[in-house]
DNA sequence: TATAGGGGTGCAATCGATTGCATACAAGGA
DNA sequence: TCCTTGTATGCAATCGATTGCACCCCTATA
């Protein structure tokens, strides 16, 4: 391991040559700059020291702090974890290494930490926190900073984003509820002020349409957040009013473990009484009462993805092509549908 | 926002002092140093200007990169956000930020991910992922590197370490299952090389003995790995050998789940059939089907404990008391434990 | 009034790397 | 043999902060 402090300048005293030789033939862009024999000898020191290139150095002179900030609403959200892993993965291969924020979903706080990313002097930014209008990104953007949206997108399209083809994942999830023969689907939507939320319920009317199934405006419930808590209470308060509807699309997964809790509270079973579908396939949903049925997003690789837009930008400039990578996404049956 | 890249001596000048003095000014440490006047001036001039104390050149000048490393298994296992956030949320308050590694239980890995850590020039490690004798760790100890562990130790106790009181927690369970009525109770014990799998099979064979139930070593199984795939063959193995008994223990919740799975594989159903009982109260875990009844530890407090022990061994030197810090644990019971 | 003491600032070196420019040396052409 | 051309290396400035030391000036004391 050599804990030891070795500087260039101990590896240049070794071999006998200057500083700047050994930067020269230590790094694989400058190396054919230096005789061959040289550079073998250096590579060799550094090597047999034991030396290791002090990346505060580097960062100073070069102005690049091979570090990315990625801002989230919350680690402890299982939907989180996998992304990250394909951030950390691909910006790890590259040299670049991830800072990890929570927001908890609070926007002075989310302010605060851009700044202090910032501050820190990331060379880029990944959020999965962005909102459909979202000024303070706006304004980074116009700075120029290095800006990737993962998950969610935000109306304009301004900002490269890597999201989920969130409108085919309820597609698929509404066909598939209309084979098993429901006709008055309800939707616990997601928030509004979220592509994910948004697109998602204007995806549920497009879908009901080319079902051919009515849209029964009082069977739609908007939740303020992605959390069992909202779920719950929409769900409750739709059981509540009484209106008939044999099944439910949730806006996420967490929001169809708030609609198993409304309905355990009211004395209903799924899929019995009501079939529900989430969506993302978060992690252990599958070992949940009843194993739900939902679309399945590839959430190691929208991360990896989202890293390796970030990383191109950072590359090329962020005057780039603007993209917007959407990820096909899959309906994982299980046992929360039933036919009507 | 402000990204314009204002330096001390852009304040400097503005304010019409030499640089040295700004930085004066502004470190709390210092400030008594210069004229209450100036030092006004200057906070006022550097708050006007947007100025951001540039992190490299602070830390190549004081040799702390104000980093710390956290290494774990796996960010995908929900056992590890919760403590992650406990770490963060504290090492943020001093302003420390984490830089997250995963090793997937690969030792080689490992060994790389420290090593990198070390060169980006951490000025600390926690450490999740220790076994109970770890020769690559004593080597970091030894050259002082402050290290402090999380969830797990070793068995010399040369390392700080902030733990759950893993043999209370046992205890509990078993008496909890003893007083159910059960006497005859499996042991599917987790990786005997991580003290949490010694810990806890030792505290088992006690706890027995403290009920006055028998051991019976065809009832233990050892799981190589803490995941769902091993709990559930070890849990196969053992029902398969048609041994009488009517609850297990396992090792964490992972392997529970396994349990579950194996049970289901071999038609039978938990609790009717048999009593499981889980360790660590992991996210969601109150959701699976039936809710894993399961001994609770403080996810968020040993992180933050941890990220505690590890400042203050920065500050003070790893000479500093090396101490365990033992965090009580407590039974939460749910559906998956009933009377024999 | 001279001098010691001390508080407030400025100066300049330093951390460890990168990089434009100068220089030295070798080879090739006239 | 001399000059050009080119290549390999050294020199020194630089990134932006911190900090020991020198200096200056003001005040208190003899």
């Amino acid at each position: 391991m050599a804990q030891g402090r070795v500087t260039l300048r101990d590896v240049a005293h070794h071999v006998g040559v200057h500083p700047s030789t050994v930067s020269r033939a230590l790094n694989p862009e400058t190396r054919h700059m230096v005789t061959e024999e040289i550079a073998a000898k250096v590579s060799e020191a550094a090597q047999s020291l034991g030396y290791r290139p002090n990346p505060m150095a580097y960062s100073l002179k070069t102005n690049r702090s091979l570090t990315v900030g990625v801002i989230i609403p919350d680690l402890t959200n299982p939907l989180f974890p996998p992304i990250i892993r394909g951030i950390e993965d691909v910006l790890g291969m590259h040299g670049y290494t991830a800072v990890i924020a929570n927001t908890d979903n609070d926007f002075d706080r989310e302010e605060i930490i851009l700044d202090r990313m910032w501050a820190r002097r990331v060379d880029g930014l990944i959020l999965a926190t962005a909102r459909r209008d979202d000024p303070l990104l706006a304004e980074y953007r116009a700075e120029g900073v290095p800006l990737v949206l993962v998950n969610r997108d935000v109306d304009d399209h301004s900002i490269r984003s890597v999201i989920n083809d969130d409108a085919g994942g309820i597609h698929l999830a509404v066909a598939h509820l209309a084979g098993l023969g429901h006709r008055r689907i309800a939707d616990i939507a997601g928030p509004q002020a979220l592509s994910t939320g948004f697109l998602r319920h204007q995806a549920y009317r497009d879908a009901m349409g080319v079902e051919g199934l009515e849209i029964d405006d009082r069977l739609i419930m908007f939740c303020d957040a992605y959390s069992i808590e909202c779920g719950r209470r929409q769900m409750s308060d739709l059981l509540a009013s009484r209106r008939d509807f044999t099944a439910a699309l949730a806006g996420n997964d967490l929001i169809a473990l708030g609609c198993y809790d409304a309905l355990r509270d009211a004395g209903l079973s799924c899929p019995q009484d009501l079939s529900i579908v989430g969506f993302n396939d978060m992690p252990f949903i599958d070992k949940m009462a009843p194993p739900l049925t939902t679309v399945r997003i590839r959430h190691y690789d929208i991360g990896a993805e989202a890293a390796r837009a970030l990383l191109s930008e950072i590359d090329n400039g962020t005057e780039s092509s603007v993209a917007q990578i959407r990820l096909p996404c899959e309906l994982i049956v299980r046992g929360s549908t039933a036919p009507v």
